[in-house]
DNA sequence: GATAGTATTTACCAATCGGTAAAAGTATAG
DNA sequence: CTATACTTTTACCGATTGGTAAATACTATC
């Protein structure tokens, strides 16, 4: 008879010991794709709106497997916002390399560059953000909400860090706030400025409209903060 | 027996005939009932995560009656964005009222002060859309979006065909898009933003905050647009 | 009061949801 | 080979989803 655990095991012990039995899908690990497919479709359905069958399907894993190896979906969607909250604070420090030494404009553009760079890359962060920011605040608490709101706090943070930032606080707070908030938009409902605009959301022409539409907006700010 | 209808009748021909069936609750007719109802919880969950139920519920009816008066979910969320569509174009020329021989910066206090009259009365156009905004422009289509982008549009030109916008066109465009963007998302997702400032989303300090992140970031630019 | 047309309620349907129990498969240790 | 632990699959549960059929209630007209 099996037994009946409750929550569930930690699979992560005996050292090496699955990582031979999967077709030609280079060997990832169950937990690992299930991981990977639910960063996915919680990057492209709210919370409540994602369904753990869907998450299954998009690993290629039957259903229960996911109760195995995360116990509940509200943890499976806390594990992946956990991820990407902890790879996107280890790479931010790299975004301000170098920049308090140039000048505040072409400082403000190479940081655009860097990323988006980045987040073309690895667009699950913002999105997961966008869908899920209208429940943020709601009555209804989901765990993982927390990551979100540290990742959004991280970023901002961050970029008052920034080398200088002058000027009255309050406005230097806005142009911070503002400008996550837009790139939020702009990476995490790219499927709808892309349409609004007649792009393709992945192409090369949306990521300079990107560029120039947050560089148009927030380079008068930033020259004013610094005047 | 009683006949199978397809679709559903238009109980809206009769003259006067239905309006006393209701206890206390200002007699406004069942289907108005519905599609209020159907406002407040469309702009509290997307498409997809709003159910018929929910909606019964908060009008206070039995399910099937909604699919008595619209005929299924896709029709009711249509005719929530239709109205909204309509309701918002109607209202939308009397922001730009006597703007164009104010200066722009006072200009754009008052159509700030104007928009967000609106808005904080009206809240759930902006929740509407920016519920919605990550489904947009995605594989699934559906009916009632259309009217989404064609707010979203509307509010474009009609502020684009704001009295003077002078300078660079690209500039010009994205303060309008910028502008429009952000306001949706503070007005849309307002606990996520009130939830991060520590403010009370239907107080005056957040709509406080509103205006003045507004008149921060947007200042410079239009200074810029302007000299 | 009978009739006809509208409005509402009751009872259902198949599909899907999150989650669980238990059997079946698979590997390793002794 | 056997015992054991881990992994995966099968089969289910109760709740909820959008939607429908049919019965009932209501109201105005004749």
């Amino acid at each position: 008879m099996a037994v009946a655990r409750k929550g569930h095991s930690k699979p992560a012990a005996m050292g090496e010991s699955r990582r031979r039995q999967r077709k030609g899908d280079g060997d990832e690990g169950t937990r690992e794709r299930i991981l990977k497919a639910a960063t996915r479709v919680f990057a492209q359905h709210s919370f409540r709106a994602a369904s753990t069958r869907m998450i299954a399907a998009e690993a290629g894993v039957d259903h229960p497997l996911i109760h195995y190896y995360f116990g509940s979906k509200e943890k499976l969607f806390e594990a992946v916002t956990e991820r990407i909250y902890r790879e996107t604070m280890e790479i931010m420090p790299a975004w301000l390399h170098d920049l308090s030494r140039m000048r505040p404009v072409e400082g403000l553009s190479l940081f655009i560059d860097r990323f988006l760079d980045y987040y073309f890359d690895h667009p699950e962060a913002q999105q997961i953000i966008f869908v899920n920011m209208a429940q943020i605040g709601q009555l209804e608490e989901i765990p993982g909400y927390r990551y979100i709101l540290m990742h959004i706090e991280g970023l901002r943070s961050m970029l008052e860090g920034m080398a200088p930032l002058p000027g009255r606080r309050e406005e230097a707070e806005s142009f911070v706030y503002c400008f996550h908030i837009l790139a939020d938009s702009f990476l995490g409902a790219k499927s709808a400025h892309a349409q609004i605009l007649g792009m393709d959301p992945d192409g090369e022409a949306y990521r300079q409209w990107v560029k120039d539409t947050l560089l148009a907006v927030f380079t008068p700010l930033l020259e004013e903060l610094f005047s």
